[in-house]
DNA sequence: ATATAACCGAGACGGTACGTCCAGTCTTAAA
DNA sequence: TTTAAGACTGGACGTACCGTCTCGGTTATAT
């Protein structure tokens, strides 16, 4: 009974995981992940509230640890090269699937929190680590919000990556970072 | 040759923008909009790309000048103001449509140009405005870019509207505006 | 596995019967059926390859048994009745329903084997009886073919019901009647 | 006042033509023949009633003489001989061709003239000769109507053409030939 | 020669149906 | 009783073609 339950939500991530891989969101359809896991529609259903929430689990699982946590010894270093970083990856082919996700929440209010759980946190927290160095350090202003830092120096590219409507290549992360960081930096 | 009739576009628009407000984007499917506003799907076709260039189009010419240009007499006031302005707006009902457009338009390429064309690139211009107007009194730094601005700004706004990760309130917008302007203003 | 809902077939094949019975084959559209049978039109396509094989399959049954079989001792008797049946038949709104699904079979492939299957093989059968009677009395040439004989009696009907190109009512049936008799008769 | 232009007329018949040859009447849509004859759509409509009627016309004129008259001296041998002839022409693409028009017939009535006019009423005069020659011959029943005696005769190939009930060679339309020629010769 | 209809080309338009797609729910049979 | 398999509803999609309409430009006849 239970281990069961196991496989088929197994089965599922890993299906979605490679769906996601292939064509992106829109070729993480239901039936698609159903026909390639092994596992029925009413199984998924009863697991996940909806596609989204599907996709974005696996999703998040399979970006763990993709974005490494730099380490260069100064505020400014790491979170330039973490910038710089996740504009790489808003740039690859994963990139794009996280747009799409990011997307699909607005849509589907169910499937957010799980896009939030499985990667937004784990991303952000990972800033916050960053952020917590740095005020031990005395190199930000600790009476910054840790959201509040994480969105000033993360949200602009987001924007960007959603609509298009400005180049998101290294420089202008290097810009973004460098304009962000000066608002959280102690003089 | 018979031009393409101007009434047939103003009328799609029309009904487009009444849908919009109605019940958002998921109301303002096209056969809804060809019904409301006497026009067939296949003018819409010939006149836009997709439902999501429709629906862009309308939202644009609807909100142009929803959002007043501040003038308080000082950077500061203008970009506390904008950002606070802009969160208002965000929370509104009409807020919930822009994040709607904003997440179609990763999944429809041919509905973003009419996005940025007729929404994005009005707003982001009055964010110009008052930022060469800052840059003339000589207090935000001249050697950063408009955009650059704009998204730092902003981007941690439409972050939090997009994925709902943090609140948005005023109080919110308030220290996302005060970090970004201390790395806007010169010192 | 689930199979098949038998309720959705009938429920769509009732639905068309009534559809084609008000407004011949016209108005046997797919969503017509859909709605008055509450079968979704998904589901039709899996069960019928075309709007035409729905409204053939409809047809056949609703006709089986319209024209009961003459018999009136003799074979002259028996066909000539048959041919006269068949005319008026054809004369009524039932048999401009016959018309308008023979001439969709011509542009639908898909749909020409269901109206064979489920109208005509029936039809023809019924004049094969008629005509293994006649033979086992002598009174026919056994040596021409049933189809043969059957197109003879009836093609010269269809043609004119098809293309109007002559008037077709009961003493044009006759004398149709007379001269294919005679030449499938024995001297 | 200005006389409707014989070009316009003349171009459309014969683009028509060439879209009939190239892929039947499915290719002859009425936007088709405009661009290919240059004859804008409102112009074709001012001398056609409908498509079908267009489609017929250029059928008709393509046709006229495509089926030589046999002259072999006897009643037999003539019928005969068109028979075959005919059922080859059914085989033939044109013969597609020929069962579409038919078949659009059924739907359209304003075209059916035009179908009759200017392709069956010639097709069946050239019968009406063989016949007229047959009936001064003596060698066929003179108290059978014309239409009657051509209708035995193909009759019987066109619903086999329309409803592919059953295969239509040159041995079946011989058969059918032997058995429609019993009926009306003199015996 | 010029005016003035009617004609014509180009193609936009309304309308209608098509067949497809996918999300999410429901049903059956087997394990 | 849970699951796999997949049938089903519902609703939107984008396309195709028909026949009508609207332009601006052209052309044959009537003054």
């Amino acid at each position: 009974m239970r281990p069961q339950s196991v496989r088929a939500r197994e089965s599922v991530l890993t299906a979605t995981c490679a769906l996601l891989a292939e064509g992106g969101l829109p070729a993480a359809t239901v039936d698609a992940i159903s026909a390639r896991s092994g596992v029925s529609k009413a199984t998924i259903y009863k697991h996940w509230p909806s596609r989204t929430a599907v996709a974005a689990e696996a999703f998040g699982i399979r970006m763990a640890g993709a974005v490494p946590l730099p380490d260069t010894g100064s505020a400014v270093g790491d979170f330039t090269e973490q910038v710089r970083l996740v504009s790489e990856f808003y740039a690859s082919p994963a990139g794009g699937t996280f747009a799409q996700l990011l997307a699909a929440c607005v849509t589907d209010p169910a499937g957010a929190p799980y896009f939030r759980e499985f990667f937004l946190t784990g991303r952000r927290e990972a800033v916050a680590v960053l952020w917590r160095r740095a005020v031990e350090r005395g190199e930000v202003r600790e009476e910054v919000d840790v959201d509040t830092a994480t969105d000033l120096l993360f949200g602009p590219l987001v924007f960007r990556l959603v609509s298009g409507h400005a180049p998101l290549g290294l420089g202008e992360a290097e810009s973004i970072a460098e304009a962000a960081l000066r608002g959280l930096l102690v003089r």
